[in-house]
DNA sequence: CCGGTTTGAGACATTGATGTCTCAAATTGC
DNA sequence: GCAATTTGAGACATCAATGTCTCAAACCGG
């Protein structure tokens, strides 16, 4: 006798409860199925019937905030290019998903795929501040780590500066690069 | 007949409420009432003979993370220091308490009292943000709310920074003030 | 040492969120 | 237009956290 059929949801519907549980969770990492529901105009049922548990829609999203965070950083041509013009590049494509960085930042699941997935962006921002360092961008004096923290907050001020409308997109890639380098001076 | 007498809590369990609070809260918005008591040190029952609701003891905890930082900020003597000095000093006297900037990040309180001391550190810091453009220290081209959100992130990385053990309190100081003024280059 | 006060443990009631289920309505593709 | 499928609303059960209360134990200042 076979497994009762899993339940299909449309892709629209669930483009929709992904979008809307990553505003409602950051603004309030606590908010409940009824809110994340009502946000993304589906019914809770729904939501209910897609995942086994709260817990278990969180760790979704999670994994695809990693999913389209890394497939960002991997759409980029890095071969011959200075450290400098990747560091752009990667704040580029990235900045648009500075929401993705503050979801996985305040709603942690402690999840396999999303700690790997993590790694690899760390590994991934390692490698690029070391290149920083090699070509004269960064300082030699300054820890790696501090450099890398910088890299993730700038993600997200940046990100916010364009949800607040001060600044385009292009303009924020630009401040953020500048931030790092040389300042605001 | 006069009113039940109101409970009066020891001074030194107030004070293990209060940062275990913070350190939980900080880690898990949606922590409960029996996780700050553990981590406390302390019962359930004191929390709740103390503070009526757990939305009090959010709101309590964020009045008192802003009255540190304004008696941190107000503090300093500021009369005929340059900017950059002001900056340094800011940074030196708020980075301890990055953990309190964080807790009114991530734990939003509907309070005016909450909402009012925020506004005076606002405003403190974008009379400081004047004033390095003033003096030279920051470009008049940047938007100075970029410029404020840049403070803000660092306070926040400096704090951890330290709390992570790779900085000493005056590296993390001279290091926020190195990268917001000409970066780490 | 003692009186007054605070506190912790645990029992218990309440509450709000989650999770389950059913059925009519809506949607979609042919 | 119809069949198959997804969805929303709402009823209802479950559960975990909150909030209340009592009493013995601990604490502290005089």
């Amino acid at each position: 006798m076979s497994a009762p059929r899993r339940h299909v949801i449309r892709p629209a519907t669930l483009e929709a409860i992904v979008e809307a549980a990553i505003r409602v969770l950051n603004a309030n990492a606590g908010a409940t199925m009824s809110e994340i529901a009502v946000q993304a105009g589906v019914g809770r049922a729904t939501l209910h019937r897609h995942f086994r548990t709260r817990d278990d829609l969180v760790s979704a999203i999670g994994i695809r905030c990693i999913e389209d965070m890394n497939a960002a950083v991997r759409a980029q041509a890095t071969a011959g290019q200075r450290a400098v013009d990747r560091l752009r590049n990667m704040f580029r494509a990235v900045i648009p998903l500075g929401d993705r960085y503050s979801f996985l930042g305040t709603n942690y699941t402690d999840d396999r795929r999303v700690d790997e997935g993590y790694g690899t962006q760390l590994e991934w921002a390692v490698a690029l501040v070391e290149d920083l360092k090699e070509q004269g961008d960064v300082g030699r004096d300054v820890p790696s780590a501090w450099v890398v923290a910088q890299i993730d907050q700038l993600v997200w001020t940046a990100w916010n500066a364009v949800a607040e409308g001060y600044l385009s997109a292009d303009e924020a890639t630009e401040l953020a690069v500048r931030t790092l380098t040389v300042g605001l001076r």
